[in-house]
DNA sequence: AGATGAACAGCATGTTCATTT
DNA sequence: AAATGAACATGCTGTTCATCT
């Protein structure tokens, strides 16, 4: 059987896209296991009103592993009272990085651009 | 059986919303019906490359008479090669449909501050 | 409890079908 | 065919459950 896809109507940038997005960013910039990204993201987004949950931010890293090829694990033991283990990612395609954030701009600049033409044609 | 409904994490601002401040905002401007409005939509949102479809079009205008009360319909007899008959909305209620749209007004800044926020961190 | 992952479920919306003129 | 509407299908993502330390 035939698995029939669905087509997009193009309106705004999906939050899967947006989230990974923030992730690649964030480890560039260091390394980062899921829960601290996810607490760092809802700490950013709140004061606008958004929450992402743990579960989307952990299917974007998987996906930015599997699928991107973008990131790499490597599992850290830590010290202290919380886990003995965590799973920390790290850019392993550097270009790949690059070229998935273009992609995601243009696609944040389109949906910005629709949200500008409503607030100027319906206010 | 109680349904248990979702919690919204506040991303970005819903199609079907989107669509209703748009569809208000021409009936405040004249007489339309479905696929006309449709067509306008698409028109001026392809070069975004944004296409809603003609379901949610009419889900849209649905709500809009049945749950939010600010549109009425009226059936138009029609002159012509096409439909004899054509189901034209118009405002109802001007003060909830100002309402409304204040409400939408509210979200849509939010969204854009959500990708400009992006836009600021991420290049 | 903190961390990760996956199964399950609901909802928004895309696709298809039916009906009427 | 143009117009409307509804049923059906799918993907995104929120919720819950399981496992490990």
């Amino acid at each position: 059987m035939e698995k029939k896809s669905r087509e997009s109507t193009g309106f705004l940038i999906k939050q899967r896209a947006f989230l990974k997005l923030y992730i690649i960013t964030n480890i560039e910039n260091g390394r980062w296991y899921g829960l601290q990204l996810l607490d760092e993201l809802r700490k950013e987004f709140k004061p606008l009103g958004f929450e992402p949950q743990h579960s989307e931010v952990y299917r974007a890293l998987h996906e930015l592993e599997d699928e991107e090829e973008i990131l790499t694990k490597v599992r850290i033991k830590v010290e202290g009272a919380k886990r003995k283990e965590v799973i920390v990612y790290k850019i392993k395609d550097s270009e790949k990085a690059k070229a998935y954030k273009k992609l995601v701009k243009i696609d944040i600049d389109r949906s910005e651009q629709l949200l500008r033409k409503a607030l100027g044609e319906n206010f």
